[in-house]
RNA sequence: GCUCCCGUAGUGUAGUCCGGCCAAUCAUGCAGGCCUUUCAAGCCUGUGACUCGGGUUCAAAUCCCGGCGGGAGCACCA
């Protein structure tokens, strides 16, 4: 009951991770740096800043960058993913590079292989797949040391062709998962590495680069998602073969956004070379440049990921919940403006009118902006908003008009018209002087139109609310040549 | 097919380990109301779930067995 209590007492989002003492606590974040850093990556990065935060641990970045071939770096990637992380709040304590650290895998290769941990297998894919099947060994396994650490030199000096032989771990030949049997630790790679080229042609692979690294790097504890999980028993075979201890491991399950389609990153970047997309921070992606430059805050980031906690389950969230916390955080800095998309100009009979729309609602001393129309002018409203028959509409903080495509008549002042009895609609005066030509970049496209001109006092990186239009980041404000451009958030 | 993992409202999530305080938490969504010269914000109300079947027990979301459903892995990828 005592226990019960306490546990209610400190309740936090997380679990704890298993044997964590406070201080001692080592972790790594280790993408593969082939792209900048996703959404979905966030997740990673989001929880283990939390756990370092809670056992006050210490993170490790390590670009787990070993195959040159069929997910080869990307050079640039590696600052990306830098930048990505430090937007998230990761203050790395230490950066580590696979393929700077290559000699180490090699001495571990050879120590495995002159103690008989591992051995060099030269059977044909196809003919070694069929022997693990049966759970039968390959007949290089059982080879004395000698034979195996010239089978090794002849990998390394050029000998063996690729493919033609591989460095496997001697695992439990009868483990009831022939997935975690056998495993290839080290294979010929030729294609030059994107970042060091030619200097190696032997790459050890993720589980064993990994496994090597996380021992020699003292980490405690893994999270990683799911679709690693045999990785972990994997790896344990190689632990036990080197009287190492393995780190606590805890998996989160499989994500499906219903807004973000099926998104890998060897398409995305051929799409993006093929100019299919603008670039990594497309607004259409879900790269975290590209909701960086949507608006999106690192603070609602963590907090979508920390509501989704670190659980096996599989899920499909929305958006809508990002945008949730999102919302709640922008709104308060987002001045209001007047967007006018896909204009249409109108002709209003009668008197002029001021409008004087505040700044934010919620804060009004933050002042108003101010529109004026003459007597007899001309407004702009958006095309989708006028009606077919003359209708009664309120010109949000300005006027009461009844107005269709062939004109307007001022009916009085909004001021004047008390209630609900309109229905209100966004505009502009037709006025270059009030106005500026505005472009927003969605992720369906690019939405043209007009906009106040007290955005040519915002700066790049400010938030708007387009009032009744959503959310935007400003991208550019060009003053002389009175325009605009954003990116739209959300609504 | 084999192996492993997971099933709480529309979507997520707390509770499951240590059965009773759970006719089940919170968020989001949706609906309605209030406020309002935007609403996407704020306030209020409502909505809606323990995958199924057995078993153990005085008592099961919680423990056991089985079914069903979902996911992942089974690469000389990460």
């Amino acid at each position: 009951m005592l226990e019960r209590k306490e546990r209610e007492e400190k309740k936090t989002e997380l679990p704890e991770l298993p044997g964590a003492v406070a201080g001692q606590v080592v972790m790594r974040f280790a993408p593969n740096p082939s792209g900048p850093l996703t959404f979905g990556h966030a997740r990673g990065v989001v929880l283990h800043l939390a756990y370092i935060e809670r056992y006050k641990g210490k993170l490790l970045l390590r670009y787990d960058d070993t195959d040159p071939d069929i997910k080869p770096p990307l050079p640039e990637a590696y600052a990306w993913q830098r930048e990505d992380l430090a937007w998230l709040g990761g203050k790395p304590d230490e950066v580590l590079t696979a393929s700077d650290r290559v000699p180490i895998y090699y001495e571990h290769a050879e120590r495995g292989l002159q103690q008989g941990a591992l051995y060099v297998c030269r059977c044909p894919p196809e003919v070694f797949r069929d022997l693990k099947g049966h759970g039968q060994a390959c007949p290089h396994r059982e080879l004395p040391a000698a034979a195996q650490l010239a089978a090794w030199r002849g990998m390394l000096d050029g000998t063996t062709a690729p493919g033609g032989a591989a460095v496997r771990v001697k695992t439990d030949l009868q483990s009831k998962n022939p997935a975690w049997r056998e495993w290839v630790a080290l294979r010929i790679v030729e294609n030059p590495h994107p970042r060091i080229g030619s200097t190696y042609r032997v790459w050890p692979v993720l589980d064993f680069q990994s496994a090597i690294d996380d021992h020699l790097t003292g980490v405690t504890h893994i999270l990683r998602g799911k679709d690693l999980a045999d990785s972990s028993h994997k790896q344990r075979y190689l632990y036990e073969h080197f009287g190492w201890t393995y780190p606590q491991v805890m998996h989160w399950g499989r994500v499906k956004m219903h807004e973000f389609g099926k998104f890998s990153k060897s398409l995305l970047t051929e799409a993006i070379a093929k100019g299919e997309f603008t670039g990594w921070d497309d607004p259409r992606l879900p790269t975290l440049k590209a909701m960086r430059r949507r608006g999106f805050q690192p603070e609602a980031i963590k907090a979508f990921w920390l509501s989704l906690g670190l659980s096996e389950r599989d899920v499909s969230a929305s958006l809508q919940t990002l945008e949730a916390e999102n919302r709640q955080r922008i709104d308060p800095r987002s001045d209001r403006v007047f967007f006018v998309k896909d204009p249409v100009r109108i002709a209003l009979r009668g008197a002029g009118f001021e409008a004087h729309p505040p700044i934010h609602p919620e804060h009004p001393a933050r002042g108003a902006r101010k529109l004026t129309v003459t007597a007899d002018g001309h407004v702009l409203v958006p095309r989708s908003e006028v009606p077919e028959q003359p209708q009664v509409l309120r010109l949000k903080d300005g006027a009461n008009v009844r107005l269709s495509a062939s004109g307007g008549e001022v009916l009085g002042t909004a001021q004047d018209a008390g209630g609900h009895a309109a229905r209100i609609i966004e505009w502009l005066p037709d006025d270059p002087a009030q106005t500026v030509a505005c472009e927003v970049l969605t992720p369906e496209g690019t939405d043209q139109g007009r906009a106040e001109a007290s955005l040519l006092a915002k700066h790049a990186g400010d938030l708007v609310q387009c009032e009744r239009y959503g959310y935007c980041r400003i991208e550019a404000v060009d003053p002389s040549a009175r325009a605009a451009r954003l990116v739209f958030t959300h609504d």
